[in-house]
DNA sequence: CGACTGATTGACTGCCCTCAAATAGGGTGG
DNA sequence: CCACCCTATTTGAGGGCAGTCAATCAGTCG
C-alpha cells in the first residue's frame, strides 16, 4: 500500500544502457537505438542539494529524468504551506506533459534533496521525441497516469486520516523509499520538521507523536533521523 | 480561478461535426474524417441519473466522452466518505488510461447526476484508435494532464482552507459549472447535504455556514436550491 | 566550550464535528 | 383546498483533535 507509486522499474529496460546503469520505466519498449537517440538528444545537468529544478506555476520548459540522488515534488498553498506529494528516486521521470504549442505551468514544485543528476530535455525536442516514438509518449503518458493516481492517493489521505495515521503512514512509506536497512531496523533520514511537513502535522503534534511511539519500542530516535524497528503499524 | 478545469472548448472543433452538435477538445486538430472514424467505434449509451459509469478500483475497461447530461467524479475513502473531484459537462472526455496491456484501475468513481448520454469505446478500440491517430492520443493526454491539475487544486483547497473558504469556493464553481442564470441571479440545484459533501464539510457546518451568507444578504436559500445574487466572495 | 539548530513539554485555544431535537417545504392524496 | 408525511433544514449544547505559543532542553559542530 505505497502512497508513492513513482515511474520507475515495472519493466526492466535493457540493462546498463547507460554507463550510469539507469533503468526507467520511461524507456519500457525502446529499441536500444530509440534509447541512445533519446540520452543523445538529452542534457545531463548537476544539480546541489535543495535546489529547484521546476517551480509550480511557471512554464514547463523541459522534461526531466533523475538519474541519480533525491528529489521531492510538492505544492504551495496560498499561505506557503508545503504540501508533500512524493518522493522522485532515479529513473522517475517528470515535467513531461501534453503535446501542446505553448509549454503549459507546472504541477508541482520538484526539488532535490541531495545532489543530483538529472537528463534535461528542452520543450522542442522533448516534442519532438515524444512525436517521433509513440511508444515513448505512452511511457511519458504513464508516468502521468501515476502522479494522478500519487496525488489522487495523498488527497484521500489527507482527507480522511487524522494526524497521527498521516505520521504512520508517511513514515512507512518514506521508510521504502528512502530507509537504509540497519542492524536494528530501517533508518530514516528525516527530521521532526520534514516528517511533520510531509504528513501535513505541526511540528508539535509531530514530536508527541513521535516520543509516544518511542516511549511504545516502536521506534527510536536520533537528531535529524529516526531508526524505526519494524514496519507495523 | 476554476477548481474545475475540464477538457471542453479550448480550442474548438469543427462545430456540428455529430448530430448532438457536440464539441470536445477530445477532437482538437482531427481531420473531420478522423472524428468520423473514432464516432463510428463509438457505442452511444444512454445512462439513467445517479448511475455509476465507472467506478473506481475496478479496471478502466473503457473512455468515455460525455455527449449530453451530467455527471460528477469523486473518490471514496476507506471509511466510505465521498471526496468531491469535479463535475463532468458535455464535451469532457474520462476514462482514457496509458496505453498499457492490461486495463489499470480507474482513478475515481464518475456516477451520473441526470439522466445522460455517453460514448463509449472499448478498451479494444480505444487502444487501437490512440495509436492509430497519435493527435487523439495526446488529446487524451491532455485531459489527463487537466484531471491532475484539477485534482491538484483540490488537494491544495482541502490542505490550506478552512471550511468556510472551501464551501465558498464550492458555490461559486458550482454557479460557474452547473448554475443557471435567473433574472435574481444564479440558481443552482443543490441539496445542504450536496454542498457540505463537495466541500467536505458536516451537513451542520453546511447550513449554519449558508444561513449565515442569507443573514448577510450574499444569497437566498429554498428547498434544494441555492439563489446566488452574485458571485463575489 | 559556546552557539545554533532540533526537539520537548505544558497550557491554552479554536474550529468544526457529533448528537439531539425541533422546524419547515412541498408534494400527494383525499 | 386541506391534512399529512417525508425529507430537508435549523439551532443549540458539548466535546475532541490538533494547532499555536512559550519556554526549556539537548545534540553537534565549530
Amino acid at each position: 500500500m505505497a502512497l508513492v507509486m513513482n515511474a520507475n522499474l515495472t519493466r526492466p529496460a535493457s540493462p546498463n544502457l547507460l554507463p550510469l546503469g539507469l533503468r526507467s520505466s520511461l524507456f519500457d519498449g525502446l529499441a536500444p537505438s530509440e534509447i541512445n537517440a533519446l540520452l543523445a538528444a538529452a542534457r545531463k545537468r548537476r544539480f546541489p542539494p535543495h535546489e529547484v529544478i521546476q517551480r509550480e506555476g511557471e512554464p514547463a520548459t523541459g522534461s526531466f529524468l533523475l538519474a541519480t540522488g533525491r528529489a521531492v515534488a510538492y505544492k504551495l498553498t496560498p499561505e506557503g504551506e508545503r504540501v508533500f506529494l512524493h518522493w522522485i528516486v532515479p529513473g522517475d521521470a517528470f515535467g513531461f506533459t501534453a503535446p501542446r504549442r505553448k509549454p503549459p505551468p507546472c504541477v508541482a514544485t520538484v526539488q532535490t534533496l541531495r545532489e543530483s543528476l538529472v537528463l534535461v530535455w528542452d520543450w522542442e525536442s522533448s516534442l519532438a521525441l515524444t512525436s517521433q516514438f509513440p511508444q515513448l509518449r505512452g511511457n511519458a503518458c504513464a508516468a502521468m497516469a501515476n502522479h494522478l493516481a500519487s496525488v489522487s492517493r495523498v488527497l484521500v489521505a489527507r482527507c480522511s486520516q487524522t494526524a497521527r495515521q498521516r505520521l504512520a503512514r508517511m513514515l512507512v512509506e518514506s521508510a521504502d523509499q528512502i530507509g537504509r536497512t540497519g542492524s536494528e531496523g530501517i533508518e530514516i533520514d528525516l527530521t521532526n520538521e520534514d516528517l511533520a511537513d510531509m504528513a501535513g502535522v505541526s511540528l508539535f503534534t509531530a514530536s508527541r507523536q513521535l516520543s509516544e511511539w518511542q516511549r511504545k519500542g516502536i521506534l527510536a530516535k536520533r537528531r535529524g533521523r529516526i531508526l524505526l524497528h519494524s514496519r507495523n503499524v
